[in-house]
DNA sequence: TGTTAGCACTCCATAATGATGAGTGCTAAC
DNA sequence: GTTAGCACTCATCATTATGGAGTGCTAACA
């Protein structure tokens, strides 16, 4: 049997409805509201016809059908015609909130969910490598010094120290020039025993402190690899009947707040952000997280700069309004580019 | 009608079998599992009376009864025994994660929740004043500047901005030290018009640079003075059948995604960390936030210095267990002070 | 006077029953 | 190939019965 072009049509029409009803739909719904001009009669051998292909499937004999995860997969692959996003100037108020770029990823988070009224994340770009472009110590009191690290990319972070012997001014000049000219330039890995040995030599009294700078210098850089991900709406998924299962729900909502198993989407290989900004669909079964098989979930992907990538999500029942959705992740990423590029924030 | 000895005793067991079991509870459960040696008959006559005097009501006629928030009032202020809290080293796991304090907070959140299988906010501390300690221009390349900004009380912000001009490497300095002597101990509402302007001209070339950097210092001041809230097991909510129905756990838990009303457990004047670390129990319609009406919330108070506090709070349904939520609140009160009197992170 | 046994009564929860209606598959006719 | 017609299935909803938990009241008892 083949997929010919009215089955494809019903199948279409099918999907659709249920989309907007989330209830099974019979052969009179669409015999009625298709321009086929066929009788249910006729939709219905052919309803029966897509089932045997596995597009549809009966929740129960004599219920209307619904499509299966194969029949959903068809739908965005071909069927679908996205929706131009309506919303198109996120970008001025995106800016206007977000000083930096924890701020800016949270509030795309939260414009994608009022938008959409599904649950979204954002996930902190992945860096490929880590290097230290330079340190900066500053005394703060007498027994206070605060080192600010700054990492390849601009990323700044800010650590403040105790130290046990008071400080010297010109020794922390000094500290501040070793530390420069032996750390610049240098990869986490990179910072072996034997360098802070060597380092330790040169720093007299202040061997204690300089361990802890190190530890902090590791963690930093270490911490800036790690992905975070933000979350937001995730109590639009209690709005779908299908997902307000208590235990799915529960499911669904510890695994957006623990985050953890979030990156999974993000450690997916196939990354292609040209065609289509990346966007992926993975439909039920396709999610790799248990807890989101009965979800669907859209990803795009956004360039910070040339190899450096970040995930958004958007996470909704099977029956979530795919066009609409990829439209406004594509609208997003778009409005994500332009900031970038104009490296605004 | 007085509340005599035996009817505590009986109100008492009343509560303390409806936290256990979150159903109406009746005379004959009473008369078996007390030491009072009544017969049911006689229970009731009383509970009849404990009903008249507003403290348990029966949902529907033939049920058990239930405790009213007068109920629980009376429960929490004079006859629950608390318990001391077996968890009692929790210090070390929370020091080895939390290097820094917005880390620190949000594992209190995380602990809390494991421990108490409720949901949970910490706040971040409010401050009265922000004065600047100092600030430090450096330049990071050709165009870019970056700017540290150390408030009083070692908070530490920094920014990266943007020159249209090429910098030259003493101007830096020399702006440094004019931004220094002008702003060193200066709260926001020092910057004003005329002394920008005053400092304006004493920068040549850099006056935009020098206005983005005010307004940065502004927003970074203005920041820290907003109090930040960190949840944690808000899915904990939906452990609960009172608050599984779907309307109010929506509202639950998209208060608790919000957070802006939280703050409100904050703004509460009465804050007196002295007698038991500032715990405070807000039950039912106690609570100010439209959504948590049906819920009750213990908050504790932590010090982190002198006169700057935050709060730390436990919500879960009316009939939480109050004594382990207080002792597992007072316990972490005091590992917090352990931590900041030691000044470790 | 306080306590208790006994009994009628109330009301929720649960299961069983039946009516309704949406939707199907199949057959026969067009 | 398409359609009308019909018997059939099954979820849903309202109705009814049944059991049990728990009460309030009364009368008897210590």
């Amino acid at each position: 049997m083949e997929l010919d072009d009215r089955k494809l049509k019903i199948l279409q029409a099918i999907i659709k409805n249920y989309l907007e009803t989330g209830e099974p739909v019979g052969s009179r719904t669409i015999s009625k509201y298709t321009d086929l001009n066929l009788s249910s009669a006729t939709i219905r051998n052919e309803m029966a016809d897509l089932e045997e292909l596995g597009y549809i499937i009966q929740p129960h004999t004599s219920a209307g059908r619904i499509p299966t995860d194969k029949g959903y997969r068809l739908y965005v692959d071909t069927l679908m015609q996205e929706k131009v996003d309506e919303v198109n100037n996120m970008r001025d108020d995106l800016l206007e909130k977000a000083d930096r770029m924890e701020n800016l990823l949270q509030q795309v988070a939260k414009m994608l969910a009022a938008n959409t009224n599904y649950a979204t994340m954002v996930t902190t770009p992945k860096y490929r490598s880590r290097k230290i472009k330079f340190l900066q110590l500053t005394d703060v009191d007498e027994y206070q010094v605060l080192a600010v690290i700054v990492l390849e990319g601009n990323i700044v972070k800010n650590r403040m120290f105790r130290s046990d012997v008071a400080l010297v001014k010109e020794d922390v000049l000094k500290l501040n020039l070793a530390l420069n000219t032996f750390l610049q330039g240098l990869d986490i890995e990179e910072i072996n025993i034997g360098l802070v040995q060597k380092l330790k030599t040169q720093v007299g009294a202040y061997q204690e402190l300089v361990s802890e700078i190190l530890d902090a210098i590791a963690t930093a850089i270490q911490e800036e690899g790690d992905i975070r991900v933000y979350t937001s709406g995730a109590t639009n998924i209690l709005k779908y009947p299908e997902l307000s299962d208590m235990n799915k729900a529960r499911d669904i909502l510890s695994t957006l707040e623990n985050k953890e198993e979030l990156t999974q989407f993000v450690e997916n290989g196939d990354i292609k952000p040209d065609e289509k900004r990346g966007i992926q669909v993975y439909i039920g079964d396709e999610n790799k997280v248990d807890s989101m098989k009965d979800c669907s979930v859209v990803t795009a992907t956004y360039e910070i700069e040339e190899g450096i990538y970040g995930k958004v999500g958007i996470i909704g029942p099977k029956r979530m309004d795919y066009e609409r959705v990829v439209g406004t992740l594509q609208n997003m990423m778009g409005q994500l580019d332009d900031i970038f590029k104009n490296k605004k924030p």
